[in-house]
DNA sequence: GCCAACGTTGGC
DNA sequence: GCCAACGTTGGC
């Protein structure tokens, strides 16, 4: 099975990168918004996801994999409803890289975040992952993909 | 601080 | 089922 690749939105005041590199992993939870649960119900063990801080930093810090399958929030009212992951960081870009520069690129013009910023759980391509870390200062097979 | 986008709620 | 009002989120 093909791995997919996401971009996970958080609130740097709520919890960071530099948090999830901190603990190791965490519990990717909370999501109650349908659009982004059923994005995260198509996430599968394996796969990555740039990590994007919202407020008053807008900009991808880094890369984290999805260590199981999505599975039932027990925190939400209905959990049948409602899903969560786990993650672990796998690698900080180099350097962060701003929304104010996604939007500039020709090749980021489709991405989901421009156009729904709210949405928390968002698929992206092949080729915006590659853009987008590659603007982060990681070299095409830096890294074991 | 403001506005746009989106979601939810409630009246009809 | 529609729509107005309101709340939340996020960018500027």
């Amino acid at each position: 099975m093909a791995s997919k690749l996401w971009l996970l939105k958080t609130e740097p005041e709520t919890f960071s990168f530099s948090t999830l590199i901190k603990e190791g992993k965490t519990n990717w939870n909370g999501v109650r918004n349908f659009q982004a649960r059923n994005f995260l119900r198509m996430v599968q063990a394996g796969d990555r996801a740039l990590i994007y801080h919202s407020g008053k930093e807008k900009a991808v810090v880094g890369v984290a994999e999805v260590t199981g399958n999505p599975y039932p929030d027990p925190d939400s009212e209905n959990p049948g409803d409602w899903v969560q992951m786990d993650i672990r960081p796998q690698f900080a870009l180099e350097s962060r890289v701003p929304l104010s520069d996604i939007k500039e690129k020709d090749a980021l013009r489709g991405l989901l975040l421009l156009k729904q910023s709210r949405l928390s759980v968002m698929p992206i391509t092949e080729t915006e992952f590659q853009t987008i870390i590659e603007m982060g200062g990681i070299e095409k097979g830096e890294f074991c993909g």
